[in-house]
DNA sequence: CGCATGATTGAAGTACGTCAACTCTTGTGG
DNA sequence: CCACAAGAGTTGACGTACTTCAATCATGCG
């Protein structure tokens, strides 16, 4: 036992555990994932769109964005990543988009192999990699509707609810919530100018929906405010 | 041997053979997937956004679009299904969209559970799988580019090239496409409004890039240029 | 045949994008 | 420690591409 616990604790530093999403429950089913640890410092592409996928990624801290960028340099960034969350599938394709971190960041890579051995011995774990998925494209539903059907408002308040629900889920409770990427990441999220989304950004302070200490760090003022421009735009 | 053909006819039609996407190959393999046919008449919405998910659906003929919909009545599609698609993933959950006819339709309904039972069996049934949820993945990264950040006319080319695309697939070498969808369809697919739909295919047709025998039966005269327009829109 | 629905075209308005100026950070080197 | 540069963010003025509103024209089904 005191040599279990050390031997625990450099297993947790080294290997990366797939805590959040995909890992089992209990200690005696911890499936043998050895994700490799990478330390990025920020504005590093770590995949490139058409790459082959050779490994599912977890978030330990930063910001990483997925992008699709078309030849005339118009971006759309599909989504944004940080800690716990997880970045891939186990299959062995072509990437449908790059990668780059926004902040400075450390990932556990795990090869997409180990994924798809972990789910051949594990009916239960399979299980857990398609409720992941489930949810990656129940994100992307609603990010075609706001793309497609919403008011630059509507969206940005959506977007703010999103980070305003993690700070939740994380147990925060201090309506806080930090916006690492730039203005541009945000507009090129959301179809939108970096423009507008200041010049929205602008009137949610003016309104006391949210006060921002500098343009990354924002407290939500009022929520049924926000959630009201999210859900259907009602407030001119 | 006599018996045999009627009885493998008796199976083919009345149980469904997810043929085209899940459906591992050589008859010695054929998965023990017992569908159930429906017939669907126009304008018949099969299933309810947050309706909890009992079946994954095989479209036989016909075309059904998956559709959310605002409070306020805004829509946006999220994808067009014909002859050959499938329709759904493998748990049983909430469901992200609902299902409407959008003409006549036939299709076969699998329960989740059956899929669930075949790829606890089957590895390769449970890797076809995951393929299939790739491609539709890879669909909806490259819908959002289109909602995000790409103009009218480079939308509507690239939907009308996924068309053109499909026939192709199908073996078709006469340009045609049939939209059997309404204007309306199309603009809550592409997050435009119908009249700009039809300014946009308007403005094809006198530029001769295609021809249509009425507004759902549409033949490509110039496919370079459609590609050129869906690709980055050089042309004004 | 006639009505209802869908498609198309035109005219007008506006929300968002574009362009440009300015300010605020942040980081670096003297 | 300050000065400066480079980048990011913000705000204003203006233009326009798309929407909205409206009228007309097809299409198809009872």
């Amino acid at each position: 036992m005191n040599i279990a616990v050390p031997v625990i604790k450099e297993f947790d530093q080294s290997v990366g555990i797939l805590t959040s999403v995909l890992q089992e429950k209990g200690p005696r089913q911890i499936s043998p994932l050895n994700g490799i640890k990478r330390k990025l410092s920020k504005n590093t592409t770590l995949l490139y769109e058409e790459d082959s996928i050779k490994h599912v990624y977890e978030v330990i801290s930063g910001t990483i964005k997925a992008v699709k960028i078309l030849a005339d340099g118009r971006r759309q960034v599909i989504g944004f990543f940080s800690a716990g969350d997880i970045i891939g599938m186990p299959l062995e394709l072509k990437a449908f988009y790059s990668l780059e971190t926004v902040t400075n960041a450390n990932i556990v890579c795990y090869p997409v192999s180990q994924l798809n051995v972990a789910m051949g011995r594990s009916p239960e774990f399979t299980k857990r990699v398609f409720q992941f998925i489930y949810g990656e494209i129940e994100k992307h539903m609603n990010h075609m509707v706001s793309l497609g059907r919403k008011r630059p408002k509507e969206r940005v308040a959506a977007f703010l609810l999103q980070y305003y629900q993690k700070s939740v889920d994380a147990g925060h409770r201090d309506n806080f919530i930090e916006l690492a990427m730039s203005r541009i990441d945000i507009s090129d999220y959301l179809g939108l100018t970096q423009e507008t989304v200041c010049r929205v950004l602008g009137r949610f302070k003016r309104n006391n929906i949210i006060e921002a200490r500098n343009s990354h760090e924002i407290f939500v003022l009022d929520l049924p405010a926000l959630q009201q421009i999210a859900q259907s735009g009602l407030l001119h």
